[in-house]
DNA sequence: CAAGATATTGGAACCGGTTCCATATGTCAA
DNA sequence: TTGACATATGGAACCGGTTCCAATATCTTG
């Protein structure tokens, strides 16, 4: 009977049904469906109830892109993160995805390795495949940007970094004010000569950003700077570098808990006691921070609630086609027994 | 000029420009348009310049939905998993990510903290913004799910967990056999008696089959069970325990590096060595795994080298129409000092 | 130079929903 | 009984691309 209604070729070939199949098995015009689909005023019960079991019999679900077409809509926004194999970016991005959801929208997660052109690559992907909106990771100096953000019409949201330089808004930390937070603790706790280690500055507004707050900071006799990779490896390697310099300082500012875990490893293995011989500050507070010996001093950014606030601020945009407003986000201090 | 052509309104209400628009300023037909937007062949190049000069006048960009509505495609495959903020999704999910990428896919992820319902209702909500395939971690058991995807005759791939008894394709671990691996060493090391800590088994296949592969293990003359979420902490709360019960255990099986290193450092307040006095032995190989005090023993699951496999098999099935084909990966023993 | 092959170009249908607007039916007060 | 108005329902245009197919122009080749 299905057959004879819909067209044996269509059963056979394993084709979708369409609203209009729907319509006509169920004897009502395909405004009528849609009616029923979008629970709209004005159906009778009798002909919902006809509608229903068309749908039910034929196996039909609408498609989200016919859809889309006529809304505009596709409640989906994209985010150009580095990495997701970093706790701070997942964490983020965790929260943001969670509170995404709760305002019915879906995210898209494009990862960059702080490259620009891969960034802007991504940003165009993530656009032809209909995203309403780009979270981007600190500013994208790429110039093909702009342009195409312009021609998109498209809300830009910068995270993680703030600044109110940009033509697009921001939330996120101010980084440099942060870092000093830090120093003014190292300072406080008698420490004169320190060592920094940081992550790649390629690229990379945050790392830059923390590290221009440290060298705006004259207070202190001597600050040597070393870069490595994110790993537990390179702090290792960094540490082995600073202790060994003539006029070792005494404590050592790792732009990145990942960075001092490995640095605390080192000095363990070396017998250096920590904070006494050397003082150790990390940065971010990773969830094992608190439990290694000693306990990690650093600076906690709240990332989890940076994502809730993009995400709202998202919806605000959105669905209530509100504009952006920007945000500046405390780090905290969170001081334990390294320092 | 282009006021003219376009309509005064068309400009004021700062609508996008559409292919049509594109086609009347270059005085050809929407046909032509398309053509030079796509690279097909036959357009002369007069034409194509004539059409690339009004795009670049009006700023036109296509309408990613028009695009996905004709063709069929989204270019979007979404996954289900558990939670972002934990190291091993995360890697997962960075090395999926990039691959699909590769793979001209777009990745949408949804978590779903392991909860049924949250699960199938992301799973709605994936396809109902266009999806053409759903990832999933272990097996998903609420009755609504095989309707939701018979109804949309969209492939589904398992990850994280190998079954050969379920409708769809799996590429995952053996969990059971992995944890057997575990129990060889430990055994061979000489422990007869351990506690095995784990993380919650509720609506976690993977936590289950791995438990089920330590139950299946009759050797060994006492084997305790401690479960705890997976967190640093609850490592630590969990290790007090088992270090107090009478009959101590000589080797602690921890089913997550995380609880391993929890593990780790109460041990360690409590100058209990390891491996001497209580061997320790995880799972997941973290990257700080190596670099604990002594390094940590565990199993490596390759799960960068799951989420490329994932990736390609999507790109076959979804550009090249072809099966997903089922693998169980192979977990890997790592011996460091810890047992 | 004519006939046939090939390259260009456009008209119009189509993808699968949504929505404007017209029509039909029903209700109630005057 | 009739006019005014609310409720139900459908016809057809529309969203913005893609594509089938026909029409025209240009190029070969005998």
């Amino acid at each position: 009977m299905l057959d004879n209604l819909m067209g044996i070729e269509k059963q056979n070939k394993n084709i979708k049904a369409t609203l209009r199949d729907v319509a006509r098995v169920a004897g009502v015009s395909s405004t009528t469906v849609s009616r029923v689909l979008n629970d709209k005023p004005n159906v009778s019960d009798a002909i919902k109830d006809k509608v229903q079991s068309a749908i039910e019999n034929l196996g039909y679900s609408p498609s989200p892109t016919a859809r889309a077409l006529n809304t505009g809509r596709t409640y989906t926004v994209g985010a150009l993160v580095p990495t997701l194999d970093n706790a701070i970016f997942a964490r983020f991005l965790d929260a943001l995805e969670k509170r995404l959801t709760f305002h019915n929208l879906n995210l898209v997660i494009s990862t960059t390795d702080e490259d620009p052109k891969t960034e802007v690559q991504n940003a165009i992907d993530l656009l032809n495949m209909g995203a309403e909106a780009l979270i981007v990771s600190g500013e994208i100096r790429h110039p093909d940007f702009d342009q195409l953000i312009s021609r998109n019409r498209i809300p830009v949201i910068i995270t993680s970094y703030f600044t109110s330089n940009s033509p697009y808004p921001s939330i996120g930390y101010n980084n440099a004010q942060i870092s000093k937070i830090a120093l003014n603790h190292l300072f406080d706790r008698g420490h004169n000569s320190i060592a920094v280690i940081h992550g790649p500055t390629k690229h990379n507004d945050r790392t830059r950003e923390r590290l221009k707050g440290i060298q705006e900071d004259k207070r202190f006799s001597s600050i040597t700077y070393h870069e490595a990779d994110i790993s537990i490896g390179s702090g290792c390697a960094a540490a082995r570098l600073i202790i060994r310099q003539k006029g070792r300082p005494s404590a050592i500012f790792c732009l990145s808990d990942v960075l001092a875990l490995g640095v605390m490893f080192e000095l363990s293995r070396k017998s250096i006691s920590i904070p006494d011989e050397i003082a150790i500050m990390g940065f971010d507070n990773l969830s094992w921070s608190a439990h290694t010996n000693p306990p990690l001093s650093t600076i906690e950014l709240s990332v989890a609630s940076m994502g809730i606030k993009v995400a709202d601020e998202l919806n605000q945009r959105l669905n209530k086609n509100k504009p952006i407003q920007s945000q500046a986000l405390e780090g905290q201090l969170i001081i334990r027994h390294s320092t």
